[in-house]
DNA sequence: GGATTCCGATACGGTTCCGTTCCGTATCGC
DNA sequence: GCGATACGGAACGGAACCGTATCGGAATCC
């Protein structure tokens, strides 16, 4: 059990003194906060304590290392999910279903946080500001650029908004996959690629 | 302010005696809910002090209704979403821009609502099952029926797959309409108007 | 070895909410 | 008028959680 050192969080504070902070004290706090999201506890309704006994960490603990509970969400938030995913650029369509393949896929527990983070979101312009920022417009972009070369090779009409033709493709798999916004999706199993040949095919040039 | 006779929860018991309930006290609540949750209470935090303060009414009034929170919240949401509108059959695309033009639109606080039912909804088995029954799926049936009438009449794919195309045309404007998923769709005015195009353009026989 | 800091654990006073119970008053059927 | 019930309001004991403080012990540097 290998005790790493931590970075300090002003970087001029070189602090060598005593004995250094356990990281694995803070990512079983971490870990537990996505755990009892995952199993239905909603953000507002977290309690330092749960975190605290989950983790197997005193309170103090957790208050030595984030001022409060919004501090916490927002680095577990962040950590949560990693950088967006790259398309391998074999073609157009292998390109967008490989995306959209991935949507809610990669970690379950994300997919379990996201509902809860939504009044979250909803209520807070600066929990919007974060989301928007780190989360959904990051992969937004990656779309983009995939549909921007389908443009530029003529596949796809020159006119085209890629703002709604993003929509349009993640919309339905985000819909399903986190909140199973129509049960009977789920017996579609090519609902990624019925989605992009309907839109390929609606915004072909 | 003519006092409304209740109906009796048990249909044989016939309580006529006394004082009958206040038909405004029950609507008093059940607006208090709503108004909360759309200043942003969640509601898991909704408490009923803070609902009984509201509604300008005793915290036993509630409970002589309602046991406990749970059934107060059932009600209220059923109570939100009247039925589900009805297209006036003009043509396919004017049908199916009618429907997808008063999502979120008719009024503004089923859509502050919405976002805190996720967690609820993702966590608790029966009220997803309400939320299905008495909400999204009565609306999807309607625009099925208008997607019926255009593979009837020629103008759509015959092995057209109706829950992905219903899922295609509404989740664009859920998403945005809802948790202003996409900022940047703000500035597209006839957001409509361009997925439905598509969509139609995508599934045309 | 000594100083220092962190560790998990426990306790604290303070706040909020729960669901119930009791007021004194108001409104109904008879 | 009288009995029955509902009303708004206030108070209750109990529970959960907040953020802080303090404990004895452990880890690290000098």
């Amino acid at each position: 059990m290998t005790e790493l050192a931590e970075l300090p969080a002003v970087p001029g504070a070189a602090r060598t003194q005593g004995r250094p902070r356990s990281s694995r004290a803070h990512e079983a706090i971490l870990e537990a906060v996505l755990d009892l999201i995952e199993e239905g506890t909603t953000v507002e309704a977290l309690s330092m304590e749960a975190i605290a006994a989950r983790a197997g960490v005193g309170k103090a603990t957790i208050y030595r290392r984030w001022a409060g509970k919004d501090e916490l969400l927002l680095e577990t938030l962040v950590k949560l999910k990693g950088p967006a995913p790259q398309p391998s650029g074999e073609s157009l369509r292998a390109d967008l279903i490989e995306l959209l393949s991935v949507v809610g896929k990669k970690d379950q527990r994300a997919v379990r946080v996201m509902p809860c983070l939504m009044p979250e979101v909803s209520r807070s312009p600066e929990a919007y500001r974060i989301w928007q920022e780190a989360i959904t417009e990051p992969r937004r972009e990656v779309m983009r650029e995939v549909l921007r070369r389908g443009v530029a090779s003529g596949e796809l009409r020159a006119d085209l908004d890629l703002e709604v033709t993003v929509s349009m493709l993640i919309s339905p798999l985000l819909l399903h996959r986190m909140v199973r916004w129509n049960p009977r999706l789920d017996e579609v199993d090519d609902l990624v690629a019925q989605v992009v040949d309907v839109v390929l095919r609606g915004v072909a040039a």
